[in-house]
DNA sequence: AAAATACGTCAATAATGCTGACATATTTTT
DNA sequence: AAAAATATGTCAGCATTATTGACGTATTTT
């Protein structure tokens, strides 16, 4: 036997760097800026029983008001039990509402509450301060760069329905205005 | 009336855009981004019975082979009681070992195996090169913007960690001995 | 010897996702 | 008009990943 379970457990020391051709810095550089990317808004759903699910919802139909049941789930890519309930919840706590289609009344349009828009604005504000000012940071200025990379991120069969939600602030700042740094 | 319950439910039909100086559309795709930039080690992990749990104790035990338990715990921000069963199976799974700390014996000294090591390049694969393609399209070409991007995303209280880490692949860097041999 | 530390583990709970099954209202097809 | 398909809601159960609290054990520090 040359080996008896094929050098089992043999630890390696070495740390995988850019060797493999493989670029683990930027991988772990994504994770960490995500995960502090959403903790902000974390914390003030915490505030009104949400998670990040409720969160999600509320930014959606903020984006595109009307959209229906079904769109919604295409969009998020989860099963309508998922929803079910974080979608009750927020029609419960008067932040969605529900309009039968106009065509199919078998549809519901969901529609934000001025409750909801402001909550989809609170929660917003702070990863939009973060991302704006990362891109000053970061000396890449304005957000395109950013966008089409991030975009260019996203699976090609997406990219079309992120192009039917409503148009960027495109550069409505040149230099930044909201002074924050 | 001017209001019996402060015009509960009223819908709104406009979407929000940037008209509140808020940029919904880079916080989108951000999140659609991070959501395909997972899902391509998530499939591979599906096939081991593996979560994104694991993925990311195996990526960080990787990248800094004999970093303990409470090294990880800190790097990740979970519990011990979360981190403790996907560091089960990844050992029993003979993808990562223990080893007793040289200096502290009551301290773990994680390393992942041949095995693990080539499960971290596997999943780390397809994540670099989804972010390779995406810097490429957008023309920004070299890694460096996004780099300083994504680190500036990163709370300043984290940063200090993440520039514990390796080098990246493209620069290897100068000085900064990985002095732990 | 006592206290603190590093780690492991048991138990209970929460948030978010899943599948399957079934009900109800409405629209489309036959 | 009857049957089938569709959009949604809901019940029930389950998995993963996280949480907190409590306790045990080995080891180091005081």
């Amino acid at each position: 036997m040359a080996d008896r379970k094929t050098v089992r457990g043999a630890p390696i020391k070495t740390p995988v760097g850019g060797q493999d051709g493989i670029d683990f810095s930027l991988i772990e550089l994504f994770f960490f800026a995500y995960r502090d990317f959403t903790s902000d808004p974390d914390e003030i759903l915490a505030d009104y029983g949400f998670g990040r699910a409720h969160h999600r919802v509320l930014h959606f139909v903020n984006r595109r008001p009307g959209l229906t049941v079904a769109e919604l789930l295409d969009v998020l890519k989860i099963t309508k039990q998922s929803l079910a309930r974080v979608l009750k919840q927020l029609i419960d706590t008067d932040h969605i509402v529900q309009l039968p289609g106009p065509r199919d009344r078998r549809q519901r349009e969901l529609y934000p509450t001025e409750k909801g828009r402001a909550l989809a604005l609170a929660l917003a504000r702070p990863q939009s301060r973060r991302i704006h000012t990362a891109l000053g940071d970061s000396g890449l200025g304005n957000r395109t760069s950013i966008e089409l990379f991030l975009k260019a991120m996203v699976n090609p069969e997406l990219r079309a329905q992120i192009d039917i939600l409503p148009a960027s602030p495109t550069q409505q700042r040149s230099g930044d205005d909201d002074g924050e740094h």
